[in-house]
DNA sequence: ATTTACGTTTACGTAAACGTCAATTACTTT
DNA sequence: AAAGTAATTGACGTTTACGTAAACGTAAAT
């Protein structure tokens, strides 16, 4: 549920569409105290109404992003690098080449990334099958 | 290449596949203060000669194993979490059934890694499609 | 005999990603 | 007016996963 649903100077400029820092807390689970340091990372930039913070749909799409970031093992500099290939102004062809060369270089790790889950999935599976022999075996033994 | 052509006492008890500390280091390209850290970790148990340490078959799986758990951003703690639960003895029915919840507790963090890797690399290629069409754009200018 | 290569232990250092106070401010509820 | 609730800044603490340096041992190569 968004705060700011009085017009405030700051709501009726953005439309009303803010969310207080303990909105995003709660809807994704995660402290303040994480959500300031991504700010403090740079990977955050909430508006300011004097001392506090007010986060846009953008921000909350960063926040979502960053928490999968997360959830994939990339450190929040990895993370900022994206970020940073998506907002970058491709001025020149060789800023643009240098992008794509970038967006590949991640899409390999993720390629690994996604080898590396299917392995240990059909490991935990099979063993998860070996397990459930055993049970049944213990309870045929009954 | 395994160490330990020669007959040693130790290599001939264990059929010289032994590896050492610095064969493990090229093979996986990690360095040798980080296996003696899985080791201090308790997720590798390398044999003795003296000071020196000499690692099995099975070791060198366990180490392809953590390196495999740190691609998918998991702590060393949840790796050996996941190595006791495999190296159990599942004696009583009520053990193997904590293991068997463990296990689907392991395999919907792996669903969920596996959707988010998805998402991520189907939106770098619409990233990377923008940016292909921009730089035809900006080659069909000239 | 002495480099060179490889290995060891001990121990302090470090970067990342927050956690955990403490002290303060601001609003609103009673 | 007092108390409660939510937010702020600042600063120090903590955990994880090693890096790095020192000082030493051992065995093979020159």
């Amino acid at each position: 549920m968004p705060v700011n649903t009085e017009k405030t100077d700051i709501s009726n400029t953005y439309k009303r569409k803010l969310y207080s820092i303990s909105d995003l807390s709660k809807e994704f689970d995660v402290t303040t105290r994480a959500i300031r340091f991504y700010e403090d990372a740079d990977l955050l930039s909430p508006l300011r109404q004097g001392r506090n913070r007010y986060y846009t749909v953008r921000d909350r799409t960063r926040l979502k992003l960053i928490l999968r970031g997360k959830r994939l093992g990339f450190s929040l500099n990895e993370i900022g690098e994206m970020f940073r290939l998506y907002d970058a102004e491709p001025g020149e062809v060789a800023q643009l080449n240098h992008i794509l060369d970038k967006i590949n270089e991640k899409m390999q790790l993720l390629e690994r990334q996604l080898e590396d889950v299917q392995i240990v999935m059909q490991e935990l599976q099979e063993f998860r099958q070996q397990c459930r022999e055993r049970l049944e075996q213990m309870i045929a033994d009954t």
